[in-house]
DNA sequence: TCTAATTTCTTGACTGTCGAGAAAAAAGCA
DNA sequence: TGCTTTTTTCTCGACAGTCAAGAAATTAGA
């Protein structure tokens, strides 16, 4: 059934309109902020006396001699507003970063990873997060959300890790991991759904849906739908793990004929070496040992370069079946196997060119998206604020009510 | 960007909801809807004066002595607001319904198809919509809406049919189809979608996502989500056509290795006859030469039996792929093939039971659909009167000035 | 005929947006 | 310095919408 509105929620959703737009430029004027949400003037001052009053935007000072008439006063976030605390985890490291309400890095640093169970690897995160508050003068209760990323299957509302690359499926809850004494939002989100959240972002004018592929010792796809409404719609399907090929090759999931189990790390060194497709390499493997394939493929030897060949037609099988199920879309390609996109592409041309979907519509465009952290940390940003800014706002009503 | 919001969109979104409501719960009073859409009595009041003001909805007269007090006065549409016309486009015949504001049907026939090519069938329907007018007391300007669906590929918000069964990728556009005169609104939709529409109108509560599959001469599917805001997504993606193996069996499509091409009733036919696979059977196969097979199948005959299996394979891999990029959900099984469902469930679950997305999350629901047709037409009228009220309600604006 | 029960309608308070014009503040100029 | 021009911000009244409470309407039953 759709929803019934009211007045109340004209005003939060015209709030909301102001602080994303302060979001997206930075500091705004009186003026440039009725121009660019079509607002008229008194409901842009009645929305920013509000927002002032409640301790979450601030007028800031400038010099700025811009010509004659009243000077403009610029309206930003107030940094003291809220904090996000971010982490990023990855196969052997994990990353935490301090950001404060207007965007800005406080604090960063990266710890390594060695556990292995779940609890060892709760216990760490509690720890580091502790640290990263006792280094900063904030504290615990000013920090208004803590973002987690990690490669694998995430559950899409509650912050549960249902199958992750190096946990197997143990289900790690976020919510328990954070643990008492926080009274944060828990966000978590799969590493390429940010990736496709940060690209949508830079885009301009904004793609109608785009994806993402991340080719690494996994394989990550991130999906970034535009809705008519304005809102992105992101998902993080399962492709790495959806089916290739009927009982094919055995996959670090334990299941058969995975994308993985065809384009993953592991699997160019299997085809690579001419192991048996049941047997699984080490969990890792050390970049470097791909980079040796790959020279052996660029200079002409023939297992090497059918190991990226038969990776590229994985992912090419796999990107037609993406583009069958969710409309025709660009592909960025991203991850550290990026590098290896000039041994992957003719395979990836070739999985999709016989499909009926390329061959209606055209190949997709297939674009190569360097330094993926960055992308990372711009989607967990973005993602981060737009929750907060939505929850700030729903809790302005009862605030008012206190101050008259 | 988000939209700004108003005043005047509240009154729009309120009025929407109450005729939604009456639309599911049929007639209603002004306490019951009220009740419902929990709006106060006196928002009520001024939201059903103004559509009554309007000509959209009416008072009707009822004798029904319910107890004591002030008797019940229900709203109902105004039959005379407004009219659709329904278009079913199937491989051999075009059925079509007048329906009036109320959902009523006042009319329907259907002819045969035999033209093939795009101009004899734009031609064909023109002269068909032109009878039904005719043979009603209505005026051509009173039909908002027409309401096409067809197999095949739809494009998403143009009418325009990019590829059927039939048709081939002639790339039809029903709005010249239905040409000059016509002031309606015209839609066209994936027969699958409508189906999938319907189920999700009938579930209750609502289900956040399913998916119906269409077994028949093609392959067909629709997915219905809800959103959190209520309302639900649905869309047709181009599963019949989604890979199944590459460099597989011929495709009526002429690609190859579609999962239409192990799936359809052509293909179930080359393979209990063991036609070469890329031998194409005639275009339409008669259902009666399947029910054969199926017979044949069910007395134990290995290459009947075979067919059937390798159908339900390449079903079941196709469902596990759905499952992982668009998450997991129920499925439900309709169309002609449906009947054969005994034989495909096994080759279905086989095809499901190996890969991670099942392995993680059980195995989907299955279910059988009956009577495809009603789901369609429910379908249709679904989508047509929820797009037709929007575009009254945004057309009610200025007719109120008009009046005052 | 009166009262109780029930439904519908009306009214006043409140919240919100909009547009116009007042007020503020700085630069230009005599 | 004092006045004008220009630009920006702020304020105020008109208008649209929702809500809660109570008035008005209408019927059954005593």
């Amino acid at each position: 059934m759709l929803a019934k509105s009211s007045t109340e929620l004209v005003r939060q959703q015209n709030s909301a309109l102001v602080l994303s737009v302060l979001r997206r430029h930075g500091r705004l004027s009186h003026t440039e902020l009725s121009e660019t949400t079509k607002l008229s003037s008194g409901t842009v001052s009645a929305i920013t006396a509000d927002l002032e009053r409640h301790a979450i935007i601030e007028k800031i000072e400038q010099q700025a001699a811009a010509g004659r008439g009243r000077p403009r006063v610029l309206f930003g976030q107030r940094r003291d507003c809220g904090f996000v605390i971010v982490v990023v985890i990855s196969s052997d490291l994990i990353q935490y970063s301090l950001v404060d309400y207007a965007g800005t890095l406080l604090d960063r640093f990266t710890e390594g990873r060695q556990e292995n169970s779940a609890q060892a690897f709760a216990a760490a995160i509690r720890a580091a997060l502790e640290r990263l508050i006792s280094r900063s003068s904030i504290d615990r209760e000013q920090v208004l959300l803590v973002s987690f990323s990690s490669k694998g299957l995430v559950s899409a509302e509650k912050p549960l890790l249902v199958w992750s690359p190096m946990l197997g499926g143990e289900g790690i809850d976020f919510r328990i991991v954070l643990g008492q004494g926080w009274n944060a939002r828990t966000l978590l989100n799969n590493e390429t759904l940010l990736v496709a959240k940060a690209l949508q972002q830079r885009q301009n004018p904004a793609l109608p849906a785009l994806a993402a592929v991340s080719l690494g010792h996994s394989i990550g796809l991130g999906i970034a739908k535009m809705r008519p409404g304005g809102e992105t719609e992101i998902s993080a399907p399962n492709f790495g793990h959806m089916l290739h090929i009927p009982s094919g090759a055995l996959c670090r999931c334990g299941a058969r004929g995975c994308i993985e189990a065809y384009a993953g790390f592991y699997a160019v060194l299997r085809a690579a070496f001419e192991v048996p497709l049941d047997t699984i390499p080490a969990k890792i493997v050390p970049l470097a040992e791909v980079d040796k394939i790959a020279g052996k493929a660029r200079q002409g030897n023939r297992m090497a370069g059918f190991a990226f060949r038969q990776a590229g037609i994985a992912l090419g099988n796999g990107l037609s079946r993406l583009l069958s199920l969710h409309g025709h879309m660009p592909v960025f390609i991203t991850g550290p196997g990026m590098r290896y996109y000039d041994l992957l592409s003719q395979g990836v041309e070739e999985g999709l060119a016989q499909t009926q979907v390329v061959k209606l519509s055209g190949m997709p465009r297939l674009e190569v998206a360097a330094d993926e952290p960055s992308l990372v940390f711009e989607g967990h940003l973005g993602l981060a604020f737009s929750f907060i800014d939505q929850d700030i706002i729903a809790q302005r009503a009862p605030l008012q009510a206190a101050g008259e």
